[in-house]
DNA sequence: TTCTATAATGATAACCAATATCATTAGGAG
DNA sequence: CTCCTAATGATATTGGTTATCATTATAGAA
């Protein structure tokens, strides 16, 4: 099992070879993201950090440790940007969306699947053209709190 | 093999039982995403589409025709949404993901892989109590057009 | 066909997540 | 201590998207 410290030494030594610095700021944003189960918008880390984050640098800190390659953006419903740990912090993993609201729970395959996934995604990134960087099963419902409300997509 | 006219068809159909009528604006969108490979956003449409359709026609179009049932969302980088015809008209498929600008080609995937994922994805939703709607694999990578800029994501 | 209710359109204004700007503050190297 | 550069925070701006509203078009009723 890893620890919040040693993912937070890695990242610590990330910025570190670009110049860049692992401040209290910046600190608080990774701190919440290596808790939380999955991605997250500002706005919800906002809420999550009781200090007096303003949102002007809560937007550059996830921006920096973004181009740092330490996040990795996940993009959802009503033009929001949700963002988790990179894979190599974290380890690899998959996504639980709600179609509705854009929540998002990490969720893992077995062995067997995931290794068939890998050889398919390679397989088709090289066939594309594409620089492969990885790959992403989105598993898409509705959660217990929108299903209540809307229905169909394809009915009857 | 089914014909552009076959899933119009079935569009026009799907809007009838609605009280929505299949006018020529959304028959132009309609017919571009019908001959499209992958997810279009307005802006791409409106390239496409030579007819002088105002922004604003299309962006309602595109909303129409998404709460129909027609049309799914895709949510890209920088906060852009591309429409697909949904997956009852045109066949389930998966995504080829440009990291960087987010072009999207639609890929499928062996009958095998197809079904292992299906069986996970319903197991997984059903234990995190979501209603099921759907999954997509999204193989991430960079386009033949942005691979030559940028790097890294986790070095050595 | 003519009338009428309702849907659709198009120009414009408003919205809001995200980004850029810029003056100020903080931190590391010499 | 001093200097150089990074980081911060308040604010302004951008840009995709949505809402508003008056006008036009269409399906169905008479």
């Amino acid at each position: 099992m890893t620890t919040v410290a040693q993912i937070e030494q890695l990242v610590r030594a990330r910025l570190g070879e670009r110049g860049l610095r692992y401040t209290p700021g910046r600190r608080q944003v990774a701190v919440a993201l290596i808790r939380a189960g999955g991605p997250r918008s500002p706005v919800e880390l906002h809420r999550e950090i009781r200090a007096e984050l303003p949102l002007s640098s809560l937007y550059r800190s996830l921006a920096i440790l973004t181009g740092a390659g330490v996040l990795s953006p996940h993009h959802g419903p009503g033009g929001r940007t949700r963002f988790e740990m990179a894979e190599w912090l974290i380890g690899h993993h998959h996504h639980l969306v709600c179609v509705d609201c854009g929540s998002v729970d990490d969720i893992s395959l077995s062995a067997e699947v995931e290794s068939l996934i890998e050889e398919a995604a390679d397989r088709i990134a090289g066939a594309g053209g594409y620089d492969l960087t990885g790959h992403t099963l989105e598993v898409e419902g509705r959660c217990r709190t929108c299903a209540p409300a809307a229905a169909d997509g394809a009915p009857a």
